[in-house]
DNA sequence: GTACGTTTAAAACGATTGTTTCATTTGGAG
DNA sequence: CTCCAAATGAAACAATCGTTTTAAACGTAC
């Protein structure tokens, strides 16, 4: 049996995740994890400082890793710089990694950051976005000299293109169980690695086809 | 001054789109649009009976507008089926267009609709994509035959792809001001308009591209 | 054994939640 | 005028919320 202060995490990261945070309450995560209900504060403070908690501890390991991904890609291979989709990669698989890693979240996790991404919460929103700052700055500033032909405007838009794309694709495949209530005919769940590629080879041709002529 | 059942939906929609779901009150609405607390259970039964009215209020114009689009560029022209780029369109569109349009709701609404999207009430998910759930069918039996070099597993994905660079888009032009307190270097707003065809444009060029291949 | 950080148990705090009730007032239609 | 639906004002409902408090127990290190 873990200890006091992780069974608390455990829990909130499980129910956040399933309910959401103001729906989800201090006494449902100690009840849960088994703990007194002044545990939480003892340990924690205040719900709100949980959620920080959660968040530092989860996902400050997976941007290292993408960046420790980027750093290889550019740093490598000596044959000259990376390519498009090395960089995608390095962005995208990451997250596909860690969903597949239940001892460091999983799919739960994952539901639980596209449901921060979207919280009406603005401090919960911009801890979050605190804490991709760096990644965006590295990934803008490698993904620019891959894309000359690109305004700052265009290059701007497409890099949303590509953050919704991914994250719509992270939240599908992690919630995979409600979507097959909601939709017919859903495919049998693919290789998660294989959905990397596919998505990988869908935004690079994306970034690459030329600006849209203004014909208005 | 309108009636009071239109001012408690309006009030609803700004608060809801603020603030999100559970965190926004009865006593808050019925103070905004300066009304008895009982008028709203009076008008609509209860808090979820309003969210419910609400969206099929809005929602329901928005999607007639898409399939109504589609109609036109599949039975148009004459030249032939209808091209990729014009049932992107018809699907793009239609929510951009309603972004502009304050008296449907414009981004106040869009706000309220990626807030519904991402809930983790899953009665209010379940309405909202049974309101999508004709839309959803329409475009993708269009898109099919478009799309002869796809397997169904990568129409799947690819038209998953497309629904989140969407709606991330939309999410992106709507909490425009939001975004600025949390990027630097944030590129002055596009005419919307630009931002459908540069979406557009990319799209197309990831459903064109042929499937990635498989050198595992 | 003493001391200290951890954990429990139980109760209470004030505040807010969605909802209901009831008496009263308003305002236009027959 | 009469009637009836719409709307108001005010109060109360039971429930739940995050947080605090106080007391007692536990376990381990010194």
């Amino acid at each position: 049996m873990p200890g006091t202060r992780s069974r608390i995490l455990n829990a909130a990261e499980g129910l956040f995740a399933d309910r959401g945070f103001s729906a989800t309450s201090v006494r449902m995560i100690t009840s849960r994890a088994k703990v007194n209900l002044a545990a939480m504060h003892y340990h924690f403070g205040s719900k709100d400082q949980l959620i920080q908690e959660l968040f530092a501890l989860r996902l400050s390991p997976l941007n290292r890793q993408r960046l420790t991904l980027l750093d290889h890609c550019q740093a490598g291979g000596g044959a000259g710089d990376p390519s498009l989709e090395q960089i995608l990669e390095a962005f995208i698989r990451p997250p596909v990694q860690l969903i597949r890693d239940p001892e460091r979240g999983g799919m739960r996790f994952m539901r639980l950051l596209s449901r921060a991404f979207n919280s009406p919460d603005g401090a919960i929103r911009e801890m979050i976005y605190g804490q991709f700052a760096e990644v965006i700055e590295r990934f803008s500033g490698a993904l620019g000299p891959r894309l000359p032909h690109l305004s700052r405007e265009e290059a701007f838009w497409r890099f949303h293109f590509m953050v919704g794309a991914m994250s719509h694709t992270l939240h599908v495949i992690a919630d995979w169980k409600n979507l097959e209530n909601l939709f017919l005919d859903v495919p049998e769940p693919s290789q998660v690695d294989e959905v990397v590629d596919r998505l990988v080879s869908f935004l690079a041709a994306g970034f690459r086809t030329p600006i849209p002529s203004q014909e208005n």
